[in-house]
DNA sequence: CCTTTTGACCTTCTCTGACCTTTGTTTTAA
DNA sequence: TTAAAACAAAGGTCAGAGAAGGTCAAAAGG
């Protein structure tokens, strides 16, 4: 008998199959009622299942009307974001390094002169004001909010540009 | 399933997009009839979904013939935006308001859907994980750095989008 | 041992109800 | 007659309940 958390990650993988733009959303304590399991359950096989290394990412809200989006990445900028980004990227990024890799995505057409522009500014050591070990550390997780971000969305419109 | 909160907030602003003023006037007690909801919800609703940075000013009456105005506002100045958020929000800026704002940005054609979404995730506080007071006024630091950039590019290529 | 499963406790967002304030109308007492 | 009082008809506030999802450590499997 196979284990309830691959059981589950079928069922949700089956039901991203079946989506055409390759996003789902549930609810997490429905989905726990069908597989008749606790509800952190949906959260271990999210965790195991559904990390980023393995491109997906996962959203969700508290609350009435809350819900857990499931997205599956597109499969180059998933390869691209891992190999390039998760591995090289370390816990702290300066701020010449950040800068680095800014005008490499531009370059490479991944962010626009604009979007370029704004994170030099948002990411600029007088924007953030912390000291110094914390200041990178800031940097580093601003910086993956970025790349996850540009590797969920289609990049051809920036191309254009 | 929608909550209630969403629903009500969809039916206003398909009210507010119907006014060619942007102006709407209701009875509280009768939206709240309609919805079969407690009268205050309404007022959670108008204060959540239609706050001041969201771009809509509120203004009541009570008694008999009172009713429940809303206004879609202008958008003001960036130079505004930007003393608003230095001056009136005590240098700390909290994430629903800065969403609030952005959408609004977003909305007005200032800031692209994906511009919009990184923001979204920037400002975060999974993503700012720093505690209170500082989370908040970093979040304001960010927010200026944004607003003084975007003022500065010609957005005639956001808005085609 | 490593992976899975569970449950207790936490955070966020929404919804409700009791109680309050303001405004307009009607009744009452001098 | 008329000013005060009472009533009625709105809308406002706020604390607490309810409805999601999240975290973590301990127990259970394999």
């Amino acid at each position: 008998m196979s284990s309830m958390v691959n059981q589950i990650e079928r069922y949700l993988k089956s039901l991203l199959e079946d989506s055409d733009k390759g996003v789902i959303e549930l609810q997490r304590n429905e989905l726990a009622g069908i597989f008749k399991c606790v509800p952190s359950q949906i959260n271990y096989v999210l965790s195991t299942r559904f990390s980023l290394q393995q491109g997906y990412a996962v959203e969700s809200r508290r609350g009435g009307g809350g819900y857990v989006r499931i997205v599956k990445l597109p499969l180059p900028s998933i390869e691209w974001l891992y190999n390039f980004v998760l591995e090289n990227l370390e816990n702290e990024v300066a701020q010449n390094v950040a800068e680095g890799l800014i005008q490499r995505l531009h370059e490479e057409g991944m962010l626009t002169s604009r979007e370029t522009q704004l994170l030099y500014k948002m990411l600029h050591r007088d924007t953030l004001q912390l000291e110094l070990p914390e200041r990178d550390r800031l940097r580093a997780r601003l910086l993956r909010a970025v790349l996850l971000e540009i590797s969920k969305v289609d990049t051809s419109e920036t191309r254009r540009q």
